[in-house]
This record gives C-alpha cells, sequence and structure tokens, in this order.
DNA sequence: TATTTTGTTCAATCTTGACTGAACAACATG
DNA sequence: CATGTTGTTCAGTCAAGATTGAACAAAATA
C-alpha cells in the first residue's frame, strides 16, 4: 500500500503534526491531537482520543484543556452522552497567532523597561537596544497582519491562497 | 543602588535576554550572549565571554558559533591577538526572521504533501488540511513581509519606529 | 447507599536537550 | 623540541518538561 517505512497516510499525517508543534514549544501529544482533529473534524469523545492515539487519559485531559484554551479545539456536550465530546474550532488558528503577537510585545516591552533603567549606557549602546526593540516590535506588527490575512480566508474558503508569491492574492 | 532582587540593570538586561531566547527556543547561553553584545556591542574575546557571563569555554564555543551561524554575531581577528574576537554584526536580526520563514514553509509543504497521500479522504476533510496549510502559509507571507520591514529600519535608524500602537510613534 | 463512569490532579518516571569539564588537535612561542 | 595557549568535541551530568498511572472528587446509575 505504501512504502515500508510508513505506516499509513494518516497516521504519518497525525505524527507529522505532533512533530511541527513541538518545534514550535508545544507538547507532542497536542500537536497529535491536532493532527486528529484536522484529519477527521470530530467530535471524538474523551475515551475515543486515548484509544485512538494510544496515550493515556491524562494526558488527554491536559492536552484538550491546553487546545480549548487555545481555540483550536471546543467541548461539547452531545445529548444523552456522559462523556465530553470535542470538535475543531470553527476558528482554530487566531489564537496562535495572537499567542505569538503578545509574546512578541512582552520582549518589546521587557526591553525597553530595562533600557530606562540602564541610565549610564552611551549613545551607541542606546541604539542598539532600540534596534532590538524594534526588532520584537516587526515581529508583532508582522503577526498582527497574519491575523487579519487569516480572518481574511477565515474558515469560509478553504482554499490555500496565501503563498509567498503575492500574484496569488488577486485570484479567486 | 537598585531593589534588593535584582543585580544591576546590566545583568537583568542579559538575564532577561537569555529568557526570551529561551522561550523561543534556543539556549539560553546564547541569549545572554545576545544580551552582553547588544549592551556592549563589543569585540569581545573567547575568554572575556566565558569569564563575563560565567559559563564554561564549551558553551562559549558552541554557542558562539549558533550565533555566528544566525548571523547575530560575527567573528573577527584583531592583530597581534591570538584569541578570536565576537562583536555583533552589522544586521543581526535579519536571519532570525529568515529561518522561522523556513519553518513555516516546511510545516506547509509537509502539510501539502501528506494531504496528496491521502486519497480516501472527504472533501471536508480535504477543506480542513487546505485550512492548515493556508494557516502556515499566512505565516511564511508575515515573516517575509517582517523581513521586508527590518531591511527599511535596517541598523541604519536605531529608532523604535514599528509598534503596534501608532500613538507611541511620535513619543521620544 | 453502593457502584460505575468520568475527568482532573499529582507524584514518579522518562525524554530531550543544555551545560560542563576534560581530552584533544592545531598552532604559536620560548 | 618542550611548553603554553586556543578553540572544538564529546561523554557525563543536570534540569525542564512531557507523559504516565494511580488516587481522587463529582456525578450518574443501579
Amino acid at each position: 500500500m505504501s512504502s515500508p517505512m510508513t505506516q499509513g497516510a494518516e497516521t504519518d499525517f497525525i505524527e507529522g503534526m505532533g512533530l511541527i508543534l513541538q518545534g514550535d514549544g508545544m507538547p507532542r501529544i497536542a500537536g497529535r491531537l491536532m493532527g486528529l482533529f484536522v484529519l477527521r473534524g470530530g467530535p471524538f469523545s474523551f475515551n475515543e482520543l486515548a484509544e485512538t492515539l494510544e496515550v493515556s487519559r491524562g494526558s488527554v485531559s491536559t492536552n484538550t484543556r491546553l487546545l480549548e484554551d487555545l481555540g483550536v479545539i471546543e467541548r461539547v456536550a452531545l445529548k444523552g452522552e456522559r462523556q465530553d465530546f470535542f470538535r475543531l474550532a470553527a476558528d482554530p488558528y487566531a489564537q496562535i497567532i495572537e499567542r505569538k503577537r503578545v509574546r512578541s510585545i512582552r520582549a518589546q516591552e521587557s526591553i525597553r523597561r530595562s533600557a530606562d533603567e540602564l541610565t549610564d549606557a552611551g549613545p551607541e549602546a542606546v541604539a542598539r537596544i532600540g534596534a532590538l526593540g524594534n526588532f520584537f516590535g516587526i515581529l508583532a506588527a508582522a503577526t498582527e497582519r497574519a491575523l487579519e490575512d487569516l480572518e481574511k480566508t477565515d474558515g469560509t474558503t478553504p482554499s490555500e491562497r496565501i503563498t509567498s508569491d503575492p500574484s496569488s492574492l488577486a485570484a479567486e
């Protein structure tokens, strides 16, 4: 069916998302959950998640809460069911970007605050510290625009329109 | 001199940069080095770095190379000196952003590749996977524009012009 | 009320990566 | 040549965080 290295396309996708999120400083299991929800949408019951991903209930609890806080998934109640169910949120990615933005702003502020303390810094030092603050300011501004781009395509249009190539922006 | 919690403004700044970089997935010592170079510019000798930051020579070697590869600092030779010296690079932040961009593109490609394998995915699944790829595309595009913004202010104008809040532009 | 189901919490374990310090090679100096 | 200096490498140690699994509280069920 597939190469001997691989375990099936769905598992590959889920594990791939695990690695991508891990590379971004999140728990691997959170990434696997996200992969599963992107792949199949849901809703999935709490126990289903633990069984499908072969992961402890403790991890399901911790990481569903994490993704819920991030706005990637949402907890839903199903009539006649006692278990919690989860499904992919309508707008799963907005808060991820917003979180990046906040981190840049925090860094920028922290630097600015430090700069104020450094009363005996020479003009070159002030310039270098200013440039560093500017750097984080640019990152914050970039994520802010990313947030706007995301709102444009939203969940409505599923196409993969945004690319590095500006020419593709006009399409549709 | 300062509050009993604190250790002097310069040390605070250096340690602060250590934490900021660590929060971005880099070694803490790399952040401290970066803080030191932003603060004082350099050039610093290899041994000076180890002594100032109270860190092993092994760590200095590893992390100066890391920052050198990232284009944050550069190795310089000083006449009559046997030790390596390092100073802050002219354009220290460009490659950091470029590196973020590449990571987003990699993720986007990885997802697109996976999507091709998933031949039996329904239309909703295709839409969700497309939206995920789009998300990483947006991140890539945002970092690309950040790179352009950075080139504008470059090292030439040291001011901190880019902010989320337009009102702060007039200040200073 | 006793039992079962469910999700959370937390101590213990495991994993990953950072950091150290000693060994080393290259090179300069005497 | 012998010695000292310099930067790199790598095995060992350490720390931070992720993950597990058992204990637990809350609530449904019988």
